[in-house]
RNA sequence: CGGAGUGUGGUGUAACGGCUAACAUGCUCGCUUUGGGAGCGAGUGACUCCGGGUUCGAAUCCCGGCACUCCGACCA
């Protein structure tokens, strides 16, 4: 995309009413809009961010069988009844609106009512089960007090999956890769090194659910990490007895402040026996469905990263969920071989498969570098005249901020398209293991 | 929901109760410049969040509302 079209600009103050970093340089960058206090509107840039992270948690669901579908956002009330989670005394975050004829709907904040009344059309034999569907869609809280940004928003985009299963054997083996699927989820957005699995409260159906956190000072949740085995324990359940139970000791438990960043739960027969979920079990008796929910929101990753990732001069996307692959800064204003030039190496790329965002705006240099280093994308060639007589292109690495002189032709012929499904290997054996 | 704070051109700020609401930035035009937000000039752009009140006079003081931010509580 040629960067003289796009119609964002960046900026070099936030508003003054955005304090946290996250907001704040998905602002200055032109990512995202604030139309109000939780609410964000996604703008060409950060979309592209947001397909991306969406795109690499549907391959990581579809790798573990998940099935993508779109529920509605209008909620029946009479099916939230039905589980007492209608009353505001109950739900306090429920969004509801009025219909011409005095009906009351609600907007969707969860979907295990709506979706286990589906499954009651789809599943009535054992031969139908396991099965998990999922969606990525809009969710809408209607928080207290909106804050942070773009990590706890009114609405938000969250991908949800149900597994619908015949046992609790059967329920635990898919919980175990589920969350190998989030870890991988979350080492190829950049947020390996630093999230845990994390022990959480767990409900009538479970001792414990597991979330996952991503440490950081921007987050509202206390952790205590055990580095060498990689986990934590949120401090609503940090007790001598878990401690103990998980065969931990507490002189290695460090404390940390850390950001929710997805969750997974197990839920019993809690949602498919008051609505019905039932199925024919091979010994002809009719059993209710096991269910588990899985939780993990692109947007919030999306500000996870921005908080994890970000300099002084902007945000450091990896490339994984970088709006583009590489950026273009055509230094060559007042050159036209320049200018050309860059067009050349910009059409080769793309038709190579690379996304390519090229800085062909009439403004000074200096313009185009802070504007490249806020933006963040991982690559960025610089082409100017001084590169082209040398046959050369520098290419500077946003994250190390190395830079290299390379010959063009070198350079060009070396670079490969990501693959649409970069899966590591290890983590597909991971997975069929 | 308790507490605190803030609302002034698109953005960031200024203005004792008193002249035509100032400065920077952005945007437009011209010239200059072209490897880190460069320069000069000319323009553009605000019923000072909304509604009342006090006053000869309100961006400024008072009351009510709305919005936003922060702290806390909350977060199936």
């Amino acid at each position: 995309m040629r960067q003289s079209s796009l119609f964002t600009k960046t900026r070099k103050e936030a508003p003054k009413d955005e304090v946290s970093k996250n907001a704040s340089l998905l602002i200055r960058g032109g990512f995202v809009h604030k139309e109000a206090a939780g609410v964000y509107s996604f703008l060409p840039l950060g979309l592209r961010v947001l397909e991306k992270i969406s795109n690499i948690i549907r391959e990581e669901m579809d790798a573990i069988g998940g099935q993508e579908i779109l529920m509605s956002s209008l909620q029946d009330k009479n099916i939230w009844e039905t589980t007492n989670r209608w009353d505001d005394s109950v739900v306090d975050v429920w969004f509801k609106t009025t219909l011409k004829s005095g009906a009351v709907m609600g907007l969707g904040f969860t979907h295990e009512e709506p979706l286990t009344r589906l499954m009651t059309n789809h599943i009535n034999s054992y031969k139908d089960l396991p099965v998990y569907p999922y969606q990525i869609q809009n969710k809408f809280r209607n928080e207290v007090r909106a804050k942070s940004g773009v990590m706890r928003g009114r609405e938000f985009i969250m991908k949800d999956l149900y597994s619908f299963s015949r046992t609790n054997e059967e329920h635990n083996e898919f919980y175990e890769k589920s969350k190998i699927a989030y870890m991988n989820v979350f080492d190829r957005v950049g947020l390996g090194g630093t999230t845990y699995i994390t022990f959480a409260s767990g409900g009538v159906f479970a001792k414990y659910s597991h979330e996952f956190q991503t440490i950081s000072d921007a987050g509202e949740d206390i952790i205590y990490v055990d580095e060498d085995k990689k986990i934590a324990i949120n401090e609503e359940v940090y007790t001598d007895k878990v401690i103990s139970d998980l065969g931990l000791s507490k002189e290695s438990l460090i404390e940390k402040k850390s950001i929710e960043v997805g969750n997974i739960f197990s839920l019993g027969t809690k949602f498919s026996e008051p609505l019905g979920l039932n199925y024919v079990d091979e010994d002809g008796k009719t059993k209710p469905v096991v269910m588990g929910s899985y939780g993990l929101g692109p947007t919030r990753v999306m500000g996870t990263i921005v908080e994890s990732l970000s300099d002084e001069k902007g945000i450091v996307w990896p490339k994984s969920v970088s709006p583009f692959d590489v950026h273009i800064i055509d230094l060559g204003n007042k050159n036209e071989e320049v200018k050309k030039h860059a067009e050349e190496v910009y059409q080769e790329l793309k038709s190579k498969g690379v996304s390519v965002l090229l800085d062909d705006r009439n403004t000074g240099a200096g313009e185009k570098f802070a504007d490249s280093d806020l933006i963040g994308i991982p690559t960025r060639i610089v082409i100017s005249e001084k590169t082209m007589q040398a046959g050369n292109v520098e290419v500077k690495y946003r994250s190390s901020g190395e830079t290299v002189m390379i010959s063009e032709r070198e350079y060009i012929d070396g670079l490969v398209a990501e693959p649409a499904n970069n899966l590591s290997a290890i983590n597909r054996n991971k997975l069929a293991g």
